[in-house]
DNA sequence: CTTAAAATCACCCTTAAGTATGAAGGAAAA
DNA sequence: TTTTCCTTCATACTTAAGGGTGATTTTAAG
């Protein structure tokens, strides 16, 4: 407890006994002056700078740090998979009738994915992706996936 | 010239002129104490307290800050997707060493054609097509067209 | 409760895509 | 001048994509 409380106040002990210090310097130095009568300047002087450098050291102490913010900017790519203005065109997507399923195809080729990986993705046979690609295909007027793929970002059916 | 002067003086100027005002205050303080001659303590005590404050004011001023660095993660949007702000990364190009011939197949590739109808359009034969698209998709890291399409626009290599 | 569309799957077949390998001419760099 | 890369083409082969047809089950609408 005690010495918690002596880690805690320890500036001010300090800065206690560095008074009652100077207090004896001014003490000494009253009864120097009293004996030579003529080093009042010197005496005013002391006092200044012991006055002053307490000042300062205080100050440095006790007063909140002056923080220089240094901001680094660390440029971090972040791909965007969307185009920030994209807006589904709902309304081609009902014109020419393509279902749900039919359009989850269309996204995951655009993504790159070949009918077999659909399939797994999709937990339905490949048969079943080879009927909604044709069927795709169909409704889109089109003749290969790429050219699906093409046609539908240039309708905002897919980003 | 003059006006530089004082603007990168202004610290020491305003200090001289404290020190003046602060001898003045003193010959005056000497003055009363001589006239009255008991406020001695008073007197030493003002001096104390004015020069403990111009050392706290001076350290306050000439401190140095403490820098502290903060580093801010700036994320860099890449937008791949948009085609009215499409940047050609030809850095990218280079970097994986994509040849001519090989961006035009790829530039086809995306618009939908075939490999024949890339054959046609560039006056070459299938075959060439096809070692043109095995090399890119060596170069993409990519197993298929779709991919190295994906992949291509993501890395603003085409539209 | 029908009915139609959607979703699922199968089989067979054709065509396209992609791989591997080799080769030859031309242009640019070492 | 040699080397390297690009472009071109060929053959043979494997795999993926796509077309046609038919069938079953599920789901949503009339």
């Amino acid at each position: 407890m005690s010495t918690v409380f002596l880690a805690k106040n320890k500036l001010i002990i300090i800065y206690g006994a560095s008074l009652a210090l100077l207090l004896l310097i001014l003490k000494w130095l009253e009864y120097r002056f009293v004996v030579v009568s003529h080093s009042f300047e010197i005496y005013i002087g002391g006092i200044a700078l012991i006055f002053m450098g307490l000042g300062i050291w205080l100050a440095l102490k006790l007063a909140k740090p002056k923080v220089e913010t240094v901001i680094v900017e660390v440029e971090k790519e972040v791909f965007i998979n969307s185009n920030p203005d994209f807006v589904f065109n709902e309304a081609e997507l009902e014109k020419l009738g393509i279902s749900k399923r039919e359009l989850e195809v269309l996204q995951l080729m655009s993504a790159g994915l070949s009918n077999n990986e659909i399939a797994e993705k999709l937990f339905v046979s490949l048969n079943t992706v080879k009927t909604h690609s044709s069927k795709l295909f169909e409704k889109l007027d089109v003749k290969r996936r790429t050219q699906a793929i093409e046609k539908a970002k240039r309708l905002s059916l897919i980003q």
